[in-house]
DNA sequence: CTGAAAGCGCTAACAT
DNA sequence: ATGTTAGCGCTTTCAG
């Protein structure tokens, strides 16, 4: 049997109260001498006072719990040990849920998290319509911060990477080094962010009065295989000279299929990624890329999430991260050829 | 205030008891009548009992800790995975804990595991002493298994792939490729695990009576950077036509050191990483690499952590598991050179 | 088949 | 400055 707040109390002649105020550092309600002796056995038997009968009466646990499709996906990786960090220096704990995305892994995390009395949750999903859990969530009145995703939801926060301008500027890059003909690999356009890193491809296009063609266009699934399908799709027949490819496993898929076919990086084709994960550093030629702030993003959603739990207001629904171009190997200015 | 249990009692009539034998499943000591009844009320007002409270009594919170380096790190982060998955499949949910090998963030996160009535811990630590804290943990009778690492230690349990033998195939791969000089790019030495990778490629030489040379070897970080220095040591000078690096990280910098200098992979140097991470796949010249079952070794780790819990014998205090070669294209069979 | 009572380990009024 | 009492939401004897 683990030692008790009782048993501290018994060996120090006091109340239970009084070791608890100690415990809890209650200002000065304790003498100097009875305070230092319970801190001396305390410290003697190694007690550690038990957080789930704590908890059971602050309607407090310091714990969050942390939604995710994958851990094992780099930039939820990045995302959670950003979360875990700032959680630990506020003094939480964070549960890991994996949902791959999955409703009914989601719904029953969600129920498990509130059954172990979190004090708050923070959700990322890829799939759109999760709103709905989203809801239920606040119906309980549990603090929510969105992550990876622009949220309209009373008393539910979004910390987001703007995929619109990723989209954006990725192309725009393009745009600048001549380049007329560029295709698209999207990610899965069921997924939310999806279309906006297109659309903002679509918006670099019309303000550089570059007519959008949707041929140029191939749906991808975020993994190596989609992107290499896609890129063998798009560079037959097409004219392309340059690809925006929606994420870096993708753009690894892309190398793939155009080294396959006998063409060169950039010399050929020009290629900007998405995500800057380690690897387009190592790959050849090295990946030009967007960065996304994962970690950082992390550490924001759990500052909201704290702000939210101890009541204080947050003052924007929404908080948007500025995605930044990682100017590698993999682009060159367009030269028409010479035959 | 959400509803309890008692809510649910007086609703239906009954006792809070009852409810209680209703909620557990207890065996038939409810009348089918009540039993439905309750169940109704309970699905009708989405009651759901307080863990926290049940914890409280039944000294189960049905919650295990997982205690790693960095979640970020793909080894880590598959290996958090696979724990996730199993300990979700069986009731569980999984506090994360980042220590970045740190010993006072261990026994940080140690103790407030403790102090939230974990129900096991799974700990992973590269760092080599740290069998003090195991024990201190075992010391308060929480079960305890090490992933990663082969243990001695009373009823802690260790999860762990063979470094040795990853060492041992990936050498002896190159030497069965007619490769004599062979070069061994290792990881920090006060790190266990890179020891024994290093004991593995010695021994592969000794049985096939190659001499071992210290000055081809060469100390790593784990990191691209670390791999890369130290590739650019060795090809110096030494006539080495083969490598052994000891994970792909690493070998990833080998690759650069190696092409910077003008030399091909595997025409000149053939190369054995060590991981098998997703980009092994997309480097040019695909990487032949020593593959490690992280998620595998996670699925392992809370099962017999479970197993544990619930009191059932473990038959081996350590359970190892066989690394893979995969061979690809950046190891080829050694031709004398004609000049 | 059902309920009353006690208590898990702690904190929070309310005394004194 | 300290103690008494009550109770958080649940399970667990023990009766009936």
């Amino acid at each position: 049997m683990a030692i008790t707040i009782k048993d501290i109390a018994r060996i120090t002649n006091v109340s239970a109260t009084t070791v608890s105020r100690v415990l809890n550092n209650k200002h000065e309600g304790v003498s100097l001498e009875t305070r230092q002796r319970i801190l001396d056995t305390i410290r003697e038997l190694d007690y550690k006072p038990n957080a789930i009968a704590r908890g059971l009466v602050t309607k407090k646990t310091n714990t969050i719990g942390i939604i995710i499709p994958d851990i094992s996906n780099q930039f939820f990786s990045d995302i959670a040990r950003g979360i875990e960090d700032g959680a630990s220096d506020h003094g939480y704990n964070v549960f890991l849920c994996n949902t791959d995305d999955k409703l009914d892994k989601e719904s029953k995390y969600i129920n498990a998290l509130k059954e172990k009395c979190v004090d708050g949750i923070i959700f990322a999903s890829s799939s759109m319509p999760n709103i709905k859990i989203i809801s239920e969530l606040i119906k309980g009145s549990i603090p929510v911060v969105v992550v990876d995703r622009h949220v309209e939801i009373e008393n539910v926060y979004g910390i987001y990477t703007d995929n619109f301008r990723g989209g954006y500027i990725a192309t725009k890059h393009l745009i600048d080094l001549n380049h007329k003909k560029i295709g698209c690999i999207t990610g899965p356009l069921g997924n939310h962010n999806s279309k906006e890193r297109l659309d903002g491809y679509k918006q670099a296009l019309l303000d550089s009065c570059i007519t959008f063609n949707e041929d140029l266009v191939a749906e991808g699934n975020y993994k190596i295989n989609g992107g290499m399908k896609a890129a063998e799709k798009l560079i037959r027949n097409k004219q392309i000279t340059a690809l925006f490819v929606s994420n870096d496993l993708m753009a690894y898929g892309a190398y793939k299929a155009i080294k396959a076919a006998g063409l060169n990086i950039p010399e050929d084709i020009s290629i900007v990624g998405f995500d800057d994960t380690e690897l387009s550093q190592i790959i050849e030629p090295e990946l030009t890329t967007i960065r996304q702030p994962a970690y950082q993003m992390g550490i924001e959603a759990e500052r909201a999430l704290i702000k939210i739990i101890s009541g204080k207001s947050v003052k924007d629904r929404n908080k948007s991260f500025s995605p930044n171009l990682i100017i590698r190997k993999s682009t060159s200015k367009y030269q028409a050829k010479i035959i």
